[in-house]
DNA sequence: AAGTGGTCTAGACCACCGC
DNA sequence: CGGTGGTCTAGACCACTTC
């Protein structure tokens, strides 16, 4: 808590949980300022943090607003056990297989390496409370972390950050498919029952890829839920 | 173009289209206050508006970047119309029925009315260059908007617009499902093929229910691509 | 008309990156 | 080290909502 629209945010935060309830009025930027005796900017940075995580809005001439509860989460890039978490789950997961092989096709554009090139491939399953979640495939260019590096009981992201490959965003493309016998049968459902496919290219903040995952997600267990807007661009 | 931070944004995007590339070095913050004749804080605010939409990043200490132009777009809420037309295909469709009927238990609570509230009910076949992409139910409150008012030869968002709700942002529910007999009829698939469902409830920037809709699109002809960030919260 | 957020100024100091 | 973005000030005027 070094920054002062730090302590703000905060105090805001604090507010909005314990005494005030969606859409509830604030206290105007020029309160907030004489309050916490620093210049309206800075109270402004501090409300633009909340805005950006949809916990306020804001009206140009009637005030600030506490948001809705339901609509504060935006999709983050999240690990899976931290996403189980967040959804009340006990997260663990099986470690089905890691080899080093060489990049397909679509995994070499995907990571934007070249065809052949090897790569540290990661097949996991991940269960929630005890039974199977979701079926992940993780593919990491061996020239950025080798398998000699990985320690499988810890989380791979936090041993990437160690090795400086911080994940600062991804794209990810959500599809349904229906699930193969051998797929099926780890997740422990019908051949052809549906299954989230969500794919991820994990980037560093200067856009080169490090990560390309492949999950699938029960479809009876799993869905995603995101906030839309229509402003944003222009 | 009112404002100053306006005409710098769109500068700076000219040039980044024309004469740079991905990664590439803006110029600091200081020689554009200074190129534009204004304070360095109106610059930030030009800057701002183009990291919101992904389309630069900044590092501390080093610069501000363009960044890759393969980073789609955050997720807009759009009409089927928009999105088919930005993925290139020729929107079209056909209505398969309109209904006023008291709301059902999901809906109502969706909508925020009571149990059996009068509702539009609006069943439409979404065609993509002519063959069936998607299934979509629409719910509105009687009480905002009425069977009288709708003409269906025209956008439902611009007539909703018209009537003074402007859907702002809306919540989505994205699940995979498999289609049952009728469903996967109208869309022309086997019985049994996965689709996705993306239930959307529509608000009004002050987070008041306007539209509920459930689409069920074909698994095999579309999917959702969006990007995610690890940042945002704390 | 009063109060709100939106834009803008002309400075300042700090934290971080790259050489 | 110099240059960069990040934070911050103490004002100002404008645009909008609400009454």
């Amino acid at each position: 808590m070094v920054h002062k629209y730090e302590v703000i945010s905060q105090g805001l935060i604090e507010k909005i949980v314990t005494t005030l309830g969606p859409n509830d009025l604030l206290p105007s930027e020029r309160e907030l300022a004489q309050e916490y005796g620093v210049s309206r900017m800075t109270v402004r940075a501090a409300i633009a943090k909340l805005a950006e995580q949809s916990r306020v809005y804001q009206i140009h001439g009637a005030g600030t607003f506490v948001a809705s509860r339901d609509v504060s989460k935006a999709p983050r890039l999240t690990s899976f056990t931290e996403d189980m978490v967040s959804r009340g789950f006990t997260p663990s997961s099986r470690v089905l297989g890691v080899w080093v092989e060489p990049a397909g096709t679509d995994v070499a554009q995907q990571l934007g390496i070249p065809e052949g090139a090897e790569c540290l491939r990661l097949k996991r399953l991940r269960l929630a409370d005890g039974s199977p979640m979701a079926l992940e495939e993780t593919r990491i260019p061996q020239s950025l972390f080798s398998l000699s590096q990985l320690d499988l009981a810890r989380s791979l992201y936090e041993q990437l950050a160690e090795a400086g490959l911080d994940l600062y965003r991804a794209e990810q493309e959500v599809r349904s498919v229906p699930l193969d016998s051998a797929d099926s049968k780890i997740l422990q459902v019908n051949v052809g029952s549906p299954a989230l496919c969500v794919e991820r290219l994990g980037c560093s903040r200067r856009g080169s890829p490090i990560e390309f995952a492949r999950t699938l997600y029960r479809a009876d267990r799993y869905s995603f839920r995101f906030p839309v807007t229509r402003d944003s661009s222009e």
